[in-house]
DNA sequence: CTTTCCTATGAAACGAGTTGCATAGATGAT
DNA sequence: ATCATCTATGCAACTCGTTTCATAGGAAAG
């Protein structure tokens, strides 16, 4: 097989840059990695418990003040070796998967008018995903907070996020390529 | 729910736009629709036949001569709502899906030299799929043997074509990027 | 003290997608 | 005849992801 399991290895990168609990992976996964990954809690927590089971992670559980506790996972020395194997095997080029273009082809038996407020619906949440990428690049990477020089670890961080940069702004220019032909269709 | 079910509305669609059989349908996910939506056949068919239980499209076997025999399959009235029901719902908007950049992040942790054949791989992938897309839009939009006037419909997946095109020449960009945050980590 | 919110964890059921296997008609090549 | 290939359909098992529900500690506000 090509690929597979994605999601163990995004945890393990996640746990390689900080060991922390599923609770915070969860909130790791809102954030930054969940630019190129979503999970939700419930499904972290299942694979975590996995991933502890087959020896990739180790368990600790920590006391903490003024919350409950939680258990801190880190990885073990199988787990680096499981990441490592699959850095060097090839992963399947990413599929795209657009509800919003079915629609828009779809349109054609419906009414073009109203298909016009959820694309500008779309349009402001990916405007705002870009506005979120970008102060994330500036406070992380290019503003007068970021360090003055970065290692290999942010200089990859970073180009992860300039891809999400890009996308977003290809996503926003597409958007308005549609409303305008939408426009002129109902024009007409 | 915001979603869901997003296969059985492709489907609906491109049985509009002209009704067929499963296998045709398998077909049309490798072009067309699948540049934003892939499915295999076997799920194709096991969706074909709950519709038809459902009610939302009709078959009818059509005997072929120099090939086997197929059922074709066209929208039926029920199939008609729910599909215009769907189109004045709100989806939610995409989220991405990049094996690649979780490899891209992971690589901190082992050897950069290894990910360069990888990122270059995709591009070659993604550089197939450009070419592809524009030769699709050459032949059916905007060339010489393509319709001098489009119809709404004609109008509506050129626009998602452009998408495509696009997407595929971010993604070009994006890679060379990566491939110049590589190499520049490599050399130090 | 009750409610609300945030932190923190997890089970169970369901739905969607993938992979492997199997069958069969028809054409064309060796 | 046999094999390879393309058309055409489908089942079964499995994995992955989503949704719903449930529990519980602690803080802050009323």
């Amino acid at each position: 097989m090509i690929q597979g399991m994605a999601l163990e290895h995004a945890i393990l990168v996640s746990l390689l840059e900080k060991p922390g609990s599923g609770y915070e992976l969860a909130r790791r996964f809102e954030r930054s990695i969940g630019y190129f990954w979503t999970a939700t809690h419930q499904q972290i927590y299942r694979v975590l418990k996995r991933m502890v089971g087959d020896g990739w992670i180790d368990v600790r559980e920590v006391a903490q003040q003024g919350r409950p506790d939680k258990k801190e996972y880190s990885v073990a020395g199988p787990g680096r070796e499981v990441l490592a194997r699959w850095l060097r095997e090839p992963v399947e080029p990413e599929a795209l998967r657009h509800d919003l273009a079915v629609k828009i082809r779809g349109v054609a038996f419906g009414d073009p008018a109203e298909l016009i407020d959820e694309v500008e619906r779309h349009r402001r949440v990916h405007s705002e995903r870009l506005a979120h990428y970008l102060a994330g690049e500036l406070r992380d990477f290019t503003g007068p907070e970021a360090p003055p020089a970065l290692d290999t670890g942010q200089e990859l961080q970073h180009a992860v996020l300039r891809g999400g940069i890009a996308y977003e702004r290809m996503t926003l220019a597409w958007l308005d390529d549609v409303l305008a032909t939408l426009h002129r269709i109902g024009a007409s």
